[in-house]
DNA sequence: AGAATAGTGTCTGTAAGACATTATGAC
DNA sequence: GTCATAATGTCTTACAGACACTATTCT
């Protein structure tokens, strides 16, 4: 492969790479690991697998697994796929939170993980069937707020998740990421006040969703409630232009 | 190795690693590159070296290095590391800005970077001196606004660091790392002007400042300026602790 | 005095917080 | 009717923006 290009001036780069040493230096493993958030009975709450192979046989974990270089997959193609192994749930959008390297965090060896989250409806999740992947022989949704020790430095990344919602939810669309196409006022307020950890007043609550975003309503209302006057349904449109 | 454990109950884990294949899975390239960023002639500037080696050999690019397995270094450390053989700068604090992953960012093989920035006083900077590193050959603090089309998919990163200075500019102690231990409120503000790419107005800038961090004043004065009256000598103590 | 930069005072409009009130369904 | 939840109105206070003004140095 020599792919020499000539410079405007016509000066030659001779950038062959043919004989470069692709072993000159020890390469680290790499995982991509999925942190897959949900809200659901007024809590955030993770998906968590419970591990069937060493190391940390038994422990709770994240979904995660190596990034496959065969597969010729980009780091955000693997947690996507990891997240379709895991819940089932495809098209939906994953973020990068943060790259974990420490050199002892795996006992077998150097592994570098990528952290990836993504944030799913729940309505969509209880329609699918969660299967526990390869690797793991349980699966638990756990509140984010009271997860036991976790294999690796997992406790770490979920702690870094919980800054990082806290932080994007009011200058992104990422409440909306947790729910359906149509929802109502109360349960858009849930969501922020999940994620956010404290109760909002409501009509301040939509005061400043109104300010921030551009949302329909439907002309739908909300079916069959247990109790108290029926909701309107609403519709996310997009994120105003007011971060500019 | 043999880390088995006994939980609670007194089941064994066989938490045995000893036999783990460690090449089951191919494994990519890490590297480490470092946005070295500082505040001077009232631009955003970023330390950027000429490649004197294949790939992109003759183009600009950030610079960075291969995470070295057998010196047991974190990224973290790795990034620290980078900087101070760039620019002779120690003991400064890194930030990590995201990984880069994609299949075919590096010709010669899958190569995943972890893209860290760092935050100078360029009084500091201009003290030192600075060496370029042994796969450079020639330095540049170019505008972060005027950059030519660069190496790999370091665009990318510059483009990507630029939105986090400007998210992280109002919430955490960042300007104040581009800034020596003692500086003025003009100095201060030039930094928040330049990051966030607007004038601000004086008064309202000062007011703004005060309600977000602790800033005391050292009662010395800038010496022997050039022009117009003398401007007190202000230290940053802390970040108010008005997030929570 | 005049130029240049540092630093302060104050007015105004907008947005946030708190809370009172009304509306609409089920029983 | 009562209960429960949805939805709206309004008052007060805090803050952001704009700008006028004063202060201190050098030439």
């Amino acid at each position: 492969m020599n792919i020499s290009k000539k410079t405007a001036e016509g000066h030659e780069l001779l950038d062959d790479v043919s004989n470069y040493d692709k072993d000159a230096y020890e390469k680290p493993s790499v995982t991509v690991d999925i942190c897959i958030c949900t809200v659901d009975e007024g809590e955030l709450k993770i998906l968590m697998i419970k591990r069937k192979n060493p190391p940390f046989r038994g422990k709770w974990a994240s979904p995660g697994g190596f990034l496959e270089i065969p597969k010729k997959e980009s780091l955000e193609k693997t947690a996507l796929r990891e997240l379709k192994e895991e819940t089932g749930v495809k098209g939906i959008s994953v973020h990068q939170l943060y790259t974990y390297g420490d050199v002892n965090r795996d006992p077998r060896m150097r592994v570098i993980t990528v952290a990836y989250y993504a944030c799913v409806d729940s309505s969509v999740i209880k329609a699918q069937n969660i299967k526990a992947a390869d690797d793991a022989s349980e699966y638990c949704w756990m509140n984010i707020k009271d997860v036991p020790k976790l294999a690796f430095d997992h406790n770490k990344i979920l702690s870094d998740l919980y800054v990082r919602l806290q932080g994007r939810v009011t200058y992104s669309d990422l409440a909306f990421q947790f729910l359906p196409e149509e929802f109502t006022w109360t349960e858009l307020q849930t969501v922020f006040e999940v994620i956010l950890d404290r109760k909002l007043i409501a009509p301040n609550f939509r005061r400043k969703i109104l300010g921030l975003y551009d949302i329909e309503e439907t002309g739908k209302m909300s079916e069959a409630p247990t109790k108290g006057r029926p909701s309107k349904l609403l519709r996310f449109k997009g994120v105003k232009d007011v971060f500019s």
